[in-house]
DNA sequence: TGACGTCGAAACGCAACCGTTGCGTCGTCG
DNA sequence: CGACGACGCAACGGTTGCGTTTCGACGTCA
């Protein structure tokens, strides 16, 4: 039953009406309209906005990430920050993000979910990256795992998602080049002068 | 004419109206309610939710920012980035900030307002901090300066918008530490191992 | 061939909000 | 005192979306 096709049409009406109209202005019969479907279709598949959209968000997102090991720090980091940035600067994802975290400060299962999702899939592969880094003596022993990824994804998702300026390899080298900067002085007091 | 308290009032309302539905499910009429005043009030004052919201917004955001100039660049950038992570977890702000953010990706209008008050000021601060710790020379000659606010704020927007945890004083202090060792590097290419 | 279940379309009653209007009250200015 | 204007309140007609229901058409399996 419920076929398949139809099922394909709604979630991908979903996330372009996300991306236009955002989470708190998508209305299933949108939705529907979209993609061309009666809204009975809809209500077959999921009884409520919520819960559809959390479903086929969360969906997407668990497309895994590749896990970068390439023996080198610094190389790690540029393809991890690389990722991150085309994923970004994706036409969907680039509109759809920004409106889930806003949303999830105020609605704890979308908070929940986009948390997991995040987690599992990014803060993880920061950790994993500067566990690898720390192991062949590239960082030093103590490093903050949490700092780094703030460090690392911070100023991407600052300046592609919140000023919305498109970034360069050169600005991708010259930020990779900081960050490693910064997580090697890390643990340390203030920087002599 | 136009009574200033219930402009006041109207003002408030907007202001928690906003971080608790968001800009989206924002209604005149809930504005009103909330109020505790006429939907006439309001429509006198202003003619769109957009226009509304926009004046109040950039009205509050206008409230100017202290420029540091303490005389050591790590005092200023620690400083800074205390008074930006002040403002993002506050109550209001927190919730309002990114979900305006959202709204911009989408709504020309808003991102010209946004970015505007954002420009003038945050990232101004950011230029003149490090502008004056270039003449100093506490950092190299050709800092970027775009690098350097995205290094200096988005980490604690990431952190605080995002992901939401709360930070406390030692975070703050590794992470300006950080910044400072990632731009006394920058110019460089990678870093010898 | 017939039974079943999904499909689109359309309509349902209900609720919220839009932006506007008319009304009667109240405070202020002249 | 009298005119004026902002105020609240309530109602207007119109739109949009909710979640449900009914209908006939179509496809699939037995």
């Amino acid at each position: 039953m419920l076929r398949g096709d139809i099922t394909a049409a709604i979630r991908n009406a979903v996330m372009n009406e996300l991306a236009e109209v955002g989470y708190g202005r998508l209305s299933i019969e949108a939705v529907a309209r979209r993609a061309g479907v009666g809204k009975t279709a809809v209500y077959r598949r999921w009884s409520n906005k919520l819960e559809m959209v959390l479903e086929i968000v969360s969906g997407v997102a668990e497309r895994s990430v590749p896990m970068p090991d390439t023996g080198s720090f610094a190389t790690d980091l540029q393809l991890t920050m690389f990722i991150v940035s085309k994923a970004l600067q994706h036409r969907i994802a680039s509109q759809i993000i920004p409106d889930l975290m806003a949303e999830a400060a105020r609605n704890p299962k979308i908070a929940e979910t986009l948390h997991r999702a995040l987690r599992t899939h990014q803060t993880a592969v920061g950790e994993t990256i500067v566990g690898q880094a720390v192991a062949r003596g590239e960082l030093p022993k103590g490093t903050d795992p949490g700092i780094a990824v703030d460090l690392m994804i911070g100023p991407l998702y600052w300046h592609l998602a919140v000023t919305r300026t498109p970034i360069d390899e050169d600005y991708l080298e010259k930020m990779a080049n900081a960050v490693t900067a910064a997580l090697k002085a890390a643990p340390a007091g203030p920087p002599a002068p």
